[in-house]
DNA sequence: TTGTAAGCGTTATCAA
DNA sequence: TTGATAACGCTTACAA
């Protein structure tokens, strides 16, 4: 029922202080006699003092606060990059202000308001509406990861690396024909700047593809093509593609390159159920090394993007900022892009030996 | 490279008001000339001010932050949560504090002292570590969503009701002998107040299941063990009592109530890998409506909580202990315990005829 | 080693 | 309709 806090007044008065006195028994209790440190350590004790950070943001001008901007929960990506975030707290003691964008890019200009009126000391955002330009007008540390960044620092896997690494792979499993699946990135048409397929991810991972296709000969087809925004619609549209693939390609082993493991593991649902079990003509590779990849019935290969590795980029670009905007003589610092090299992870889909429902592991 | 931001202060020089005014303008336009109010109106724009929230709070004391204390984001049926809670700042406007509890108590008291000393104006937890009793002493609204919730408000599914209906299903589906599979919670002997069942919410869940097999007379065993803390080790344990079962009981069709889809679908994956089909002699049902239960290569039947429901009343009552809390006259509101009915999902892992990968939908 | 006083950017209470 | 002035709880020169 006690309604207001302890503050450094009550326990200045408390003990006969200042609240300078008070101050400073929390910032640089030295400065204090041993004496006194005791008598405030017990002011402290009796009265219940909390700390209140609130306080101290405005002189001090620090709020330790992130923003994070990711674009939904639904996808393991996103909910895994946010753990690693969060968990930067040990070491960093950032706390994030978490917004989900949605798509929507009015409601995501409001978040980006919403964090600026609270100061927070820096900004990472996942998600693909607001321009790079956009967000660098801002005039507030950020980072971007795994998204369009022409005028933002940004982290990014080796999407290039990580096709090349894919696309070998179906190679060496004795495919015949070898495509490269993935939906036009979101919407196509909904950001004009996103025409400029490079600042797509998924342009590094279709050029790994089609090096690798020159590179050793290989009849290929790249199938890009509006696969909708939810698991609903891509398990509608993807299964087609694959009967379609299948009926012009029959007798010919065919290996399929998903830009991510939600299309991948759709892909290899669809296999299974059509044929009852993996069929001998199918190869397929996924993108991301999400736990769907490990976890699905027949756990299938795709390529690992270090997540751990990418957000702690991340952080320390961002922090490297902050600071350097704090100094004296705020510094800009310049823009940074870190690339992370991806692993393969070569699971049953991608051998030359037909893997198997029964006894799979 | 503008460093401080533009404040009342500037606003009021530029046009040769006071702050008051300024203030008057943000808060309560009307009580200025319509004169005054554009040209205040022209100097925000040439000066560029942005609202400054930070240096509300002190006079308001209203922050519009809620802590969020999750468990763990590897869990989709976390992150779903925490995705209808994020949705509600179009509704609220309250800004989300996140932390990730990751099963350490003093971690997450340490969360809590920061999250007070931010003076967020509410807490929703789901986190198990923290005793209700603890969460009550720190004297701050607070709402607890499927956790012991002694001597807290709390809102959860109707697990007794959850249990009956996934039981009642297994019955129907032409079972012999039903099996209750769970694992103890959190490690069991982690926090003592958990030995009182009661207080976990797989008790509901485990009682609706004994209801039923006594109504209808049916064979049944329940198998709670410590299954880890982890999808690699449930993968571990789980495939050996399903083993176990099958051995035991040859011949009889079993029925198996998993307390949760994650479990279910382990189970489900190792009956399939095991007959290279899902065998005639089993029939399985989950707990949480999680997408796997929909994604897996034959859907299973689960209970369906209402996340939608639940968050949302989660968030009624926490706002409305806020609102009591910020009244001339704090009122404490009486603690409320929410229930909300779950919703019985019918796949084909529990119906008469067993089913299929091929063709599955 | 401690205290005084100004300041951080708002709101709220009086007066004018 | 507007303006002084005092909060809010802390930090930080500058003095003592």
């Amino acid at each position: 029922m006690k309604s207001k806090k302890v503050s450094y007044a009550d326990l200045a008065r408390y003990c006969n202080f200042s609240k300078t006195t008070i101050s400073r028994y929390f910032s640089n209790p030295d400065s204090l006699t041993l004496e006194n440190q005791e008598k405030i350590r017990e002011a402290v004790e009796t009265l219940g003092y909390q700390e209140n950070k609130i306080a101290k943001i405005l002189p001090s001008g620090h709020t330790e606060f992130i923003g994070l901007i990711i674009p939904n929960l639904y996808m393991p990506y996103y909910s895994e990059v946010m753990h690693h975030l969060l968990s930067s707290y040990s070491t960093y003691g950032y706390k994030f202000l978490v917004f989900e964008g949605q798509s929507d890019i009015e409601l995501e200009r409001k978040y980006i308001r919403e964090l600026s009126a609270y100061n927070v000391e820096g900004i990472i955002t996942l998600s693909h509406t607001i321009s790079s330009k956009e967000y660098a007008s801002y005039d507030i540390p950020i980072v971007a990861i795994e998204r369009e960044d022409e005028f933002i620092s940004s982290v990014h896997n080796d999407n290039y690396m990580g096709g090349i690494q894919a696309t070998s792979l179906l190679y060496k499993s004795d495919c015949d024909i070898l495509f490269f699946i993935d939906s036009t990135p979101y919407g196509a048409t909904r950001s004009a700047y996103y025409s400029k397929d490079k600042h797509s991810y998924s342009y590094g991972r279709l050029n790994g593809f089609k090096y690798v296709c020159n590179e050793k000969n290989m009849p290929n087809e790249v199938i890009i093509q509006d696969l909708g925004l939810s698991y609903e619609e891509y398990s509608e549209k993807i299964p087609k593609i694959i009967d379609d693939i299948a009926k012009r390609y029959p007798g010919k082993r065919k290996g399929i390159f998903c830009a991510n493991d939600t299309f991948a593991n759709i892909s290899l649902l669809h296999l299974l159920r059509a044929y009852g079990n993996f069929p001998d003509d199918f190869r397929i590779v996924g993108y991301d090394g999400s736990p769907i990849s490990a976890q699905a019935i027949i756990p299938f290969s795709t390529v690992g993007q270090q997540l751990d590795q990418i957000t702690k980029s991340a952080m320390e670009i961002l922090v490297s900022q902050i600071k350097a905007k704090h100094r004296r003589i705020p510094e800009e610092l310049p823009i940074r892009h870190e690339v992370i090299a991806p692993i393969l992870i070569n699971r049953a889909t991608t051998q030359k030996e037909t893997p198997n429902i029964a006894g799979a592991k």
